[in-house]
DNA sequence: GGTTGGCACTCACGGTTGCGGAGTGCCAAG
DNA sequence: CTTGGCACTCCGCAACCGTGAGTGCCAACC
């Protein structure tokens, strides 16, 4: 019973601080919520909730603020996801439908997640592990040089030029063409950079080169460091809304977003797991945006999460709401992307 | 000789409060630059300059700052711009040399111009009007649909996935393919568009409708709306060391940023011209960043000057080093995509 | 005429001081 | 366990003030 109420107190004292930004004090409280009980009770409650690491107040005779252990209560206890109106979802995929490109989803995405949630977003490309090869098309530049296409069931396309030892004949290039494509074509990327490494040692003689160099470009396009790692962000003008305090948050934030090896890091977790994670503040592994939480998920087609995408914004952001739009988003993004 | 002198001066006043950041006053002119001259008569030059509005104070018994009209005499009638040092050359060229791909070499050169400048760089896609169609290729995805991917000389990839009508069959796909190349390949894009067109006339009945539905896919991809007005954003990390008034300059700044439409047209006038055009303060066309300059130029391969890179900061910058900056690496991805 | 030193004046800036109010902790009574 | 009362703390805000940088003007000088 007074556990219970304990806890009212402490959500109630997440949400007034979500909302107004402000410490929260007794009385406010509970006038805006209906506790049943005088401010001198709650005084004691947030006592005890004090005691426990959960709030802190920023100096003696101020309001009592949630610490990041309490936001973390808050999201593992004292919260559901607050469900998208039909509204809502209708907007989603309405936003999403019109693309056309991988690029466009991926673009698209991460524009609407900035907007749901008023935060920076970050989406991950489809990472390549999983996906095949669909076609690997070679079109001749000049004699000496080609122009290797590599297309990914994903719908993600690569390209190098390629510059080939030998002269290009029609003869030749078709023969690349059909050799490549059959070792490859519908492998995983994995297998299908084993068996195109083969390629060259049962080719004639004096075409080994060629092949060899051709297949280095093909390989290294399906190596991760090619497209995998990339990341999109958007929703760099929410940070204006962040009222917060320009050196511990925003500073450290727009230098985190063009580091995008960090964005990988912080979203790194999520990737595994379709559940929405959160992290709160310091948990994260980058010290500079210890004021600051990611909430993120895995994301990708049916058969297993891929990638992720999630949100960076300040501790004290809506974690239910947030939560919810972020899965909406990697729910409808998987979908778009299961359909292509 | 006193007109000389009072240029001077305002030079002197422009540096001094480009490194320092702030007003000026005459005293501390006179300690730093030679000007042979005593206060008081720095004063009389200055009381003169403010009366043709360009500096002002911002407050009685505060030093002068210079006007936009000031920055824009300046570096119309004071400045040449600093050459390269032989390092920076080299870092140059060496940083844009590792790139494999179109996408590749847009990045690299945002984070580079961002890097030279430490401002926010802003770098637009090369325009696809003057391209021409290097080929075009046919894969099926399924008995109805197919993908259709456009290579165009630039070294830009378009994909688009499309539902045909009409069962596809090798014998068909190949007739596409061999008829869409025959019609594009070699042209550029707004023939290729045009020869396109009319192919779905030209066969038998029953296949207009699928050469029609691939055809507008491929015209679609090859109009501008499709990749050309694509800019990428980089160094926004560096508005941090703005220092500027947040609200006046970081956050319009940051919405600006998200709008590609309205950094296009603050790109926009460069694109035609390779010199460096600077846009000082109001000048501009976009309200909002009236306290932020943009340096820009047209860059693209020989051919003529085929889209626009620059940069956007404060009024406040250094403008020799910054608009040598830009040409430089202008010049040099004009090269590089010479090259391609 | 251009230049210079002198001088009175202005005004932003930084530190100090002095409230008012919100909020707390504690205690004794219900 | 809850509640009202009460003394206490301390932030935030506004007013105040002295200081110093910088100015404009003037009279003298070259």
């Amino acid at each position: 019973m007074v556990e219970d109420r304990k806890l009212a107190v402490l959500r109630a004292i997440v949400e007034d601080y979500v909302a107004t930004q402000e410490p929260v004090g007794s009385k406010a409280l509970v006038e805006r919520h209906q506790l049943g009980v005088s401010p001198a009770t709650v005084r004691n409650d947030m006592a005890a909730l004090e005691e426990e690491g959960l709030i802190a107040q920023p100096h003696t005779s101020a309001g009592r603020i949630p610490t990041d252990k309490g936001y973390r209560f808050f999201v593992d206890r004292l919260t559901n996801l607050k469900p998208m109106s039909a509204a809502e979802k209708r907007a989603i995929s309405g936003f999403l439908e019109g693309a056309h490109d991988l690029d466009d989803v991926v673009q698209r995405s991460v524009r609407l997640l900035a907007q749901l949630t008023q935060q920076v977003a970050i989406v991950q490309y489809p990472t390549l592990a999983r996906s095949t090869v669909r076609h690997i098309e070679l079109v001749a530049l000049s004699t000496s040089r080609l122009l290797a296409v590599l297309i990914l069931s994903t719908g993600r396309v690569e390209q190098r030029v390629v510059e080939v030892p030998l002269e290009l004949t029609d003869d030749l290039l078709g023969e690349l063409r059909i050799r490549t494509n059959a070792a490859a074509a519908g492998e995983r990327i994995g297998e299908a950079a084993a068996a195109l490494g083969e390629l060259p040692d049962q080719v004639a003689a004096e075409t080994t080169r060629t092949y060899a160099v051709v297949v280095a470009a093909l390989v290294e396009a399906m190596s991760d460091h090619g497209s995998d790692e990339r990341v999109v962000v958007g929703g760099t003008a929410n940070l204006a809304r962040f009222g917060d305090s320009f050196e511990m948050t925003i500073k450290p934030m727009l230098e985190a977003l063009e580091e995008h090896v960090v964005l990988l890091k912080l979203l790194g977790e999520a990737t595994s797991s379709s559940q929405v994670t959160v992290r709160i503040g310091a948990e994260g592994p980058y010290e500079p945006l210890a004021s600051t939480s990611v909430v993120a998920t895995g994301y990708g087609a049916s058969d297993g999460a891929l990638s992720s995408l999630g949100i960076v914004g300040p501790t004290r952001m809506d974690y239910p709401g947030t939560m919810a739009a972020v899965r909406a988003v990697a729910r409808y993004v998987s979908t778009i992307l299961d359909e292509a």
